[in-house]
DNA sequence: AGGATACGTGACCGTTTGGTCACATGTCAA
DNA sequence: TTGACATGTGACCAAACGGTCACGTATCCT
C-alpha cells in the first residue's frame, strides 16, 4: 500500500476527520480527552488513532502513562501537491473556458 | 452521509483515482474503453463509475448505446476549500515558526 | 504496598466493500 | 430483422472495516 493510499484511506472516515478537527483546534491531547469527544468506547478511539498514526496524519509521544497525540499537516501537504493540485488547475481553466464563452456570447 | 463524505470515501479507492487520471488525461471515454485499461471485469469498473457518478466526480452522458464520462473537478475544489486548505494554512505556518526557530539560533 | 488511572492486545461480530457472474435490455448496421 | 455490441441488474462471495469487550501491563499517588 502506498502512502498516498494511506491518507486517502484515513481521510475516508468522518470519525477520523473529526480527530484531526480536534486536534487541530488543540494539540497534544491524550486519547482519554480525545475519547470524551466521542459518543464511543476508547477502543474504537484508539483503532482509528492507530491508522491516523499509520497515515503520518497523527504523530504521538508517551509521557509517563499518558499518550500526547499532535497533529501532522505535512501529508495533506503532498497529497494537494502531487494529486489535488492538478485538478483544481483544470477546474481554474475550466471556469476560464466558461468566461470566454461568456464573453464570445456578448 | 454529507457530500464531503462522499467525494472522501470514493477518493479511498486506488483504482478509483486511476480511473479519475485517465478521464484527467482524456475525457468523454466509454465504459468499454476504460475497462480495457484496467485488469477488472466490466461489472467491477461499472461498479466503480457508480460510486464516482454518487461523488458527483464523474458526470456521464448517454449517446445511443454508448455512455460517455466527463471529469468533473467542482467536488475536489470544494473539498479543497473547506477542508484541506486549513491544514495546508497550518503547514505553512509550522515551516515559518520552524524558519524563525532557526534565525533565531544564528 | 496497593488502589486508581491510562493505555494496549486479541478475539469477536455485524456491516460494508470490491469484485465476479448469469442474465437481460437497448442500439447499431448490414 | 437478426446478430453483434454496449450497458444494466441482482445475486453472490470473500475480505476489509468499524466497533465492542475481556483481559493485561505500566504508571502515578498516598
Amino acid at each position: 500500500m502506498t502512502d498516498d493510499d494511506l491518507v486517502f484511506k484515513a481521510l475516508a472516515d468522518p470519525t477520523r476527520r473529526f480527530l484531526l478537527d480536534l486536534l487541530f483546534q488543540r494539540d497534544g491531547r491524550t486519547l482519554t480527552e480525545l475519547e470524551s469527544e466521542l459518543e464511543m468506547t476508547r477502543f474504537g478511539v484508539m483503532k482509528h488513532l492507530r491508522v491516523l498514526e499509520d497515515a503520518g496524519l497523527v504523530i504521538a509521544r508517551r509521557s509517563g502513562r499518558e499518550k500526547l497525540h499532535f497533529l501532522n499537516p505535512i501529508p495533506i501537504q503532498l497529497l494537494h501537491d502531487r494529486w489535488i493540485g492538478k485538478y483544481r488547475e483544470r477546474y481554474a481553466s475550466a471556469l476560464a473556458n466558461l468566461k470566454n464563452e461568456l464573453e464570445d456570447m456578448a
